[in-house]
DNA sequence: TAAGGTTTGTCAATATATTGTCTAATTATC
DNA sequence: GATAATTAGACAATATATTGACAAACCTTA
C-alpha cells in the first residue's frame, strides 16, 4: 500500500470537480450513497483524491450521461466502466469537453509526461500503465497519442541516446506500449474497403517504438494495418505486403547503425515490391540514407503529421483508381 | 443461467427499453405474463437487467414483429430464437451472444484454434484479433490462455520451424498478441506485496512469444512482472532486476541458434545476478544448453505448467523469509 | 359468417425509489 | 478574515413499480 499516496499527486475536491466535470456536491453524494470513490482525508478531514479517483469519476460521468443509473455502476472497476463505454459505442455524443480549457489540458498533459517519465526511470511498469490508463481517459486517445505519447517517446529516445537511460528502460516502455496499443486502436474499426499498409522495421533495426506509433496513427486514419514488429528481412515484408494486398509499406529506421545492411535491405525490398506498393521510410536516422531513398524513389516520412498527410494522399489516389481487375 | 453476479453491465428498464426498442410497459407486461425475462431487483425493488436479457428482448422484438405470438416464443432460449430468425430469412441486426454451456467448451476451443490459425495464414490481423476478442469473452481468460493460446502458439511455432509458415506470420502474430496482452492482464491486478519477476530473452534470441506467454501466466499467478521483450544483453536484464527488486529472472530460449552468444550471455547474467535472484530458463531450445544450465544451477522450465509450479514455490519461499532489513 | 373468447399492446392512477441540487451550521486552510 | 470543505438534512424532479383496465387484433367454433 502507501504506493498510491506517494506515487500520484493529491487533489482537493475543487480540482477534482474541474477535472471530472462533476459538481462537488455530486461527488460527495456519490461517495456518501454508493462509495463511488473513497478518498483519503487530511488531518483536518478534507477529502484528498488521486489520479485514479479522477479517472474513475470521469468515467462515471460519461457512463451515467450515457443512461446508466449511478447506483448500478458506482462500484464497477475502471476496466468494467471502460468496457461499458466501449460496448455502448455511441458515436452521436462526443460531447465537446464540458470545461477544461486548452491551457488546462496542456498543463495536464505535461504533468502526465513528467509522471510517466518518472515511472520509466523507476522501472515501474505498473505505475506507468496506470498513468497511461488515466491519461487515455482524461485526454481523448487521439490527443493522448499526439501530445503525450509522442513527446514522451522523443524524450525517452533522446535521453537514451544521451546515455541517461539504459536500453532496458526503453525495452520495458516498448513492451508496455505495445501491450496498450490495443486500447488505443480498439475504438475505430476500419471499414472493409479501407486501404492496407504494412509497417515494420528492416533487419538490424531493433527499435520499434516509432513504427508502433506509426501503426497506431495509421489505424486512427482508417487504414488496415499489418504491423510486423522489428527486424524483418525484405522478403518477409514483401510477402506480407503481397498477401494482404497492401498499397504501401512503411519502414522505421531509428538506429544510427549506418552499416551496410539497411541500404541493402531497402534496395531488395524496393525491388521485391516493384510498383505494387509505395515504399515509405521514416524515423530518426532515416536521414542517414537520404541519397539512397532519393535514388530509389522512396518517400521520406519527416514526422508524424507528415505521415498523416502521406496516408491521406495515398488513400485518395487509391480510392480514385479502384481495383485494376 | 443465474450469472447475475457477472458484476459488470447492469441496466435499468429505461436503458433496456432504448436498446431493445420495446416500451417499458411492454417489457414489464411480458415479464408479468410470460416471464420472458427475469431481471434481478435493486434493494428498492427496481428491475436490473443484464446483457443477456437485452439480447433476449431484442430477439423477441424481432421474432414477434415477424409474426410469432409472444406467448409462444417468450420462453425459448437465445439459440432457439436465433434459429427462428435465421429460418425466416430476415436479415436483421445480429445480436451479440454471451452464453455457453461447458460441454461445448472443448469443441468450441478447437474451433477457435482452427479459425485463428486460418487467420494467421491469411495474414489477417483484424480477423485474428476479432477471434481472440470473442474467445476471451466466451471462454474465461485463464481458460483462453491455457487451452487456446498455448496450443495455437505451439502449432504456429512448429509449423514455422517446419517451414509451413513464414517468419512474417510469426511476427504478425507476436505483435498482435503483445498488444492484446493488455486485456488479458488487466483483470487481476497484483497485490502490492506480490513478488517481482523480470522476463526477457537474451541477446540474439529474437523470438519472444514464449516469453510473452510466460509473462501473462506470471501476472495471472499474482506476480509483478517486468517484461522486457526480446534480445537484451545480460547487464540490462540484471539492471532491471536490481531496480525492480525482483526475486527471479526468466529467460526464453526458443531459437535453435546454438551459437556461442547465448551461453556467454547466460554465464554473464548468472554472475551479475549472484544470489539476489533465481535464474530460470525455458523455451523450445533450452535443451541445447542443458549442461550449461546444470553447471550454473539455472532452473530449467519444462513447460508452462511446470513454470506455474516454480512460480508458486518461489512465491512461498519468498513470503516465508520477508525483507532482509 | 357471426359470436364469443383469448391474446396483446397500451394506458392511467397511485405509490415508491432514485438522484441531482440546495441550505445551514460548522470547521479547515492559508 | 476570506475562502474552501465538511456534515446533515431536505427537496423537487424524474424514473419505476404495481395494479387494473381497455380496446384492437386474433383465434375458435357454431
Amino acid at each position: 500500500m502507501a504506493e498510491q499516496q506517494e506515487s500520484s499527486a493529491q487533489y482537493l475536491i475543487s480540482t477534482v470537480s474541474k477535472r471530472s466535470g462533476l459538481k462537488t456536491d455530486l461527488i460527495r453524494a456519490w461517495e456518501r450513497r454508493y462509495q463511488a470513490v473513497t478518498p483519503t482525508r487530511t488531518e483536518g478531514g478534507q477529502r484528498v483524491y488521486n489520479d485514479i479517483d479522477i479517472a474513475r469519476l470521469k468515467l462515471l460521468n460519461q457512463v451515467t450521461s450515457n443512461g446508466h443509473s449511478i447506483s448500478q455502476v458506482a462500484r464497477l472497476s475502471l476496466d468494467e466502466l471502460r468496457n461499458l463505454l466501449k460496448k455502448e459505442e455511441t458515436p452521436l455524443i462526443e460531447v465537446a469537453d464540458t470545461h477544461q480549457s486548452s491551457s488546462d489540458k496542456q498543463y495536464l498533459t505535461e504533468d502526465y509526461i513528467e509522471k510517466c517519465y518518472a515511472a520509466v526511470i523507476e522501472f515501474d511498469a505498473k505505475k506507468l500503465e496506470r498513468h497511461f490508463e488515466n491519461a487515455i481517459v482524461e485526454l481523448e486517445p487521439q490527443f493522448f497519442i499526439e501530445n503525450l505519447l509522442e513527446p514522451l517517446l522523443n524524450k525517452i529516445g533522446s535521453n537514451w541516446q544521451a546515455g541517461l537511460l539504459r536500453p532496458a528502460h526503453e525495452h520495458m516502455t516498448t513492451a508496455l506500449i505495445r501491450s496498450m496499443a490495443y486500447i488505443l486502436r480498439t475504438n475505430n474499426p476500419a471499414p472493409d474497403n479501407a486501404p492496407s499498409i504494412v509497417i515494420s522495421t528492416p533487419i538490424s533495426q531493433l527499435h520499434e517504438l516509432g513504427a508502433l506509433m506509426a501503426s497506431i496513427i495509421a489505424e486512427f486514419k482508417g487504414w488496415h494495418v499489418t504491423y510486423l514488429g522489428a527486424n524483418l528481412p525484405a522478403e518477409e515484408i514483401a510477402a506480407a505486403c503481397k498477401y494482404t494486398g497492401s498499397i504501401a509499406v512503411a519502414l522505421g529506421i531509428s538506429c544510427p547503425h549506418d552499416d551496410i545492411v539497411v541500404p541493402k535491405e531497402i534496395r531488395r525490398l524496393k525491388k521485391l515490391l516493384g510498383n505494387d506498393a509505395t515504399l515509405l521510410a521514416g524515423g530518426k536516422c532515416a536521414d542517414n540514407y537520404q541519397l539512397l531513398l532519393n535514388e530509389l524513389n522512396v518517400t521520406r516520412i519527416e514526422n508524424y503529421s507528415h505521415f498523416k498527410d502521406i496516408l491521406d494522399q495515398l488513400k485518395n489516389s487509391h480510392l480514385s483508381k479502384p481495383m485494376p481487375n
